[in-house]
DNA sequence: CAGAATCCCCAGTATATTAGTTGACTTTTA
DNA sequence: TAAAAGTCAACTAATATACTGGGGATTCTG
């Protein structure tokens, strides 16, 4: 039951572009910097966010990644989706209607998989309760909101006036 | 984020001694049979939940395992964690004093490490919450609980007159 | 316009884990 | 004593992970 580096890394990143909204582009080399990623693997990672629509890159010097949405519209569980593929601690969760590839004909009558059900769940509920926006806040809290550089609620506030 | 087959037979496994328990001895090679698991596999599963105390085991002709406890006392993650150690999505959660081995440095300013936290919390409740016995009673209201030969249940009235 | 800074894509690779298999040995019962 | 069971140790094929390497393509800056 553990989380690869993908999805770890994945979130890492994207809070990473989310602390930095509104300074335009912000490089890969940037990202796992500060991060301690490699930034090859990373940049693979990256892609797949890109695939999904999550972020958007922009090539050539001063180039780099932003997020498409808000902060406060991405939720971990978008991320380690993306990262992962659909959460579900066993496979037979995935396909539920008989016929389809992998289904277990055991699923009606199958006690246990009730249990992975229900952890699948909890684990979706959790993830797709947070949201970049939570974890900038956090931090911003956590170094003391007075001090704090906390672009990514700076950014909320204008969104916010955007959207009026 | 995937359960791999250890944790899925360990629990399946022990569900099926659960459904049989008060029948003696149960063997590996009906466990293996009902449930669909390898035989040879199974064993080894079996000789971890052994060491860890959960099965008891009999040598010989009509030998196999039984459950050291009433079901009601095992609850899945009971089971999960001594087929796939510890529950924590990720590994930094594990070492949580300075010093030890893993720590991480940043465990104190991490915000990502909060993530991980509460999802681990939240398969750790969902995982504990749900004993052999649950299992056991669920099955016996799906086959009918008129018709059912619910062993389990009768098991926990039993139970219930020995610890009077 | 050169070259540096970026992102983009494809391919390889070492290591570990998973999910077993094989086989020899011991214990107990009928 | 033979068959039925658990015990133990070693081997293995397939897969996933977490990278590394190298060659492009694109864009900004001097």
């Amino acid at each position: 039951m553990k989380l690869s580096t993908k999805g770890r890394y994945g979130v890492t990143a994207m809070y990473d572009l989310a602390m930095h909204i509104g300074k335009g582009p912000i490089s890969l080399k940037s990202v796992a910097a500060r991060q301690q990623i490699s930034e090859h693997y990373l940049e693979q990672l990256m892609g797949q966010l890109r695939k999904a629509g999550l972020v958007k890159s922009t090539r050539g010097a001063q180039g780099g990644y932003i997020l498409v949405k808000q902060p406060q519209d991405i939720s971990v569980g978008d991320i380690v989706r993306v990262m992962e593929g659909p959460i579900a601690p066993v496979d037979c969760l995935l396909s539920t209607d008989p016929g389809s590839n992998g289904y277990c004909p055991r699923t009606e009558i199958c006690v246990t998989r009730n249990v992975w059900q229900k952890v699948g769940e909890s684990i979706s509920n959790v993830l797709d309760s947070i949201t970049l926006q939570d974890l900038c806040r956090e931090e911003a809290q956590r170094r003391g909101s007075a001090t704090a550089n906390n672009n990514c609620l700076k950014a909320d506030v204008k969104s916010i006036v955007t959207n009026i």
